[in-house]
DNA sequence: TATGAATGAGCATTCATTCAT
DNA sequence: GATGAATGAATGCTCATTCAT
């Protein structure tokens, strides 16, 4: 259950192609429903429309299925969220340290709301396994690196000097709290923690 | 998966209660060894010294050790904790808010670091059975009122309005960078996440 | 599973004579709401409010259990159909043949209406185990006598002279007909089958 | 225990369909000789010379082995039964009502006959199982119906108007008193026994 | 007499993976 | 490439019965 034998292969020829992606659809349409350990290889084959054996030639093992698709995942999210960061201006973001909040705590939001079960079901796994850990911390740590451009251009205005530490504490909070407010009965009123959240994100960056 | 059944007896002979307590402690060292799924119960009675069948004499099925495991477990953490704050000068606190901000630090972490193996399998569980997930919330909000209890002598010293809401996020903060720390290879110097996160925690709640 | 031994002991006590009541009070519950083999011994002894071992005090197995209490059943049920059978008027009974076919499946439908979970059980068992198969068939035979004394006086109007294999092939068939009408859901009406019933029957017994 | 899924899958390979034939065979074996209940479906896989899981990916459960092997049993034997009917003179059969009752009395046994140990257990389950209660009640009206289209020629020597009713009612008398005779301990002479029951249905059917 | 803790063989069912076709 | 039949160890859980206290 630890390391995944290098992959099956690369298809080359179009029909090969449909089926990988026939597969990987299926497998994240059933991972995000009912879980990666209530999901058979079996059952992953027939929503693809193809036979087990075929998902075995394209892929090693179920949780390589599950690695593949979690990387596509956060490929798509964060080529979003790259995206509408183009078209924020930086200039003045770095002046004002409330708009720079707003940002963090929406993009934040936004990563986790995209598919919010399959991202129950990876956080779920990177406590089980060493592989999707790492999967998870590299995530993180992409994460980390956009904030840190976010932050950047507002450096002099920033009260804190280790922004990657910065970065890394407070994208940790936002997940946390996240996960309550969208996976797990909030115990407060969402609002009420949004506010703090973002308060305690903007006391924290700026001086006031 | 939903709700366990009542628990299985009382226990009314000598006999009974070290029965119990054995299947407990043998649970105990497996579920933080190898994980709760991993875990089976025809282990859990051989570790115990037991047979199958008095497993299921005390408990009503395997989660139900899992459960009482853990309630156990965050009492005896909490009863700790308590103790220790019997101790700190609660006036003194109220005027120094670095002084608060480390035992907020120092108390979540000692939470934590008591059993991380078997605090890792409860964060899992959660994510999957709702159960787990209300147990892990109510503990949650222990925590919370802990953190209140500590930090309503200093309120007039404090810059948040909403203590409760406060005392979640930080919670939530708290946990999830001491489990980057403590479980998951952090990717970070551990150094430099603490003092991340004290200052966040400090700087949220204190004016400078 | 197939011979009981000898009967537990014969209780002189008071207190014992309520205890094993209880018990078998607390079994006949039990078997007819849930069944003979979905009843544990466990649940057993807690419904009369005793100690699996008393159960086993009293009775040598589950199966006496259940014995004994079809044994009780059955006498009480034919205490009360000789009860209204001595009131009937024997002499005119002779001369009438719907009289006494009204009361033939009259007197069966109330055999079976007194508690027809635990006859369902009952005819359960008799499948599956030789004592039961034994028990079920003296029962039968105590039926055939009771239609045998109920024909008699009539015996000069009757079309048949094997007197007793009539009656038991009329059981039979008033058994067969109204388990379906009790048990299974009955593909046709119930007024149509006991017509039927009831007109098989007396075509059978008398000349027309 | 109230419904099974659909089918496990439907075999494209040889191989396949000889598998699927040697569990059913197995099954039935077992059935017959040791009782649904007391047969595991490991031990069908052994008699199978297959693995457990072959069995699970043909059937989606051991009730399943059983409804088929059941269906497939009544076929056979309505097939048989019809066959011989084919060859019966109606026209004649119409005017001798001994001729129509003999039939009916030796094609019910036949019924019953030809594998009475798993007739027997069929017997039982649909006592304590409603999917089997439910085939058995259809297999009951398969015989209703067949006798109806036996009796239907000879109509108008026929006493009786409810032709339904009465093939129901006789069936029922029939089924009752083979078991009876077959199953248990018959506590009667089964000539004594064939013989009422030949006269009861021809004094029910056919005036005198 | 009464208790109830202890037993452990047994059951139905699942599922990732292999490999002959 | 594609197929899908075959595998079998492993799982959680039940329950009639015994017997030391």
């Amino acid at each position: 259950m630890t390391q995944s034998k290098a992959t099956g292969q690369k298809p080359k020829q179009k029909r090969s192609i449909e089926t990988r992606e026939r597969i990987l659809e299926a497998g994240e349409r059933l991972f995000s429903r009912d879980g990666f350990h209530a999901t058979s290889t079996k059952k992953i084959a027939r929503e693809a429309g193809v036979s087990v054996g075929s998902v075995y030639n394209y892929f090693p093992d179920k949780k390589a299925v599950m690695l593949e698709i979690y990387a596509r995942h956060t490929s798509r999210m964060h080529g979003m969220i790259l995206e509408s960061l183009k078209d924020a201006d930086f200039a003045s973001l770095g002046r004002d340290g409330t708009a720079v909040t707003r940002m963090i705590v929406d993009q934040s939001v936004k990563l986790h709301s995209f598919s919010p079960e399959f991202h129950r079901e990876m956080s779920l796994l990177r406590y089980s396994d060493p592989d999707f850990a790492a999967l998870n911390a590299q995530e993180m740590m992409r994460i980390v690196g956009m904030l840190v451009s976010i932050l950047e251009p507002a450096r002099e205005n920033l009260r804190v000097d280790d922004l990657e530490a910065a970065a890394y504490v407070i994208s940790s909070a936002v997940e946390e709290v996240v996960h309550s407010i969208k996976m797990f009965d909030a115990p407060m009123d969402e609002a009420r923690l949004a506010a703090a959240l973002a308060d305690m994100i903007h006391s924290y960056l700026f001086t006031t």
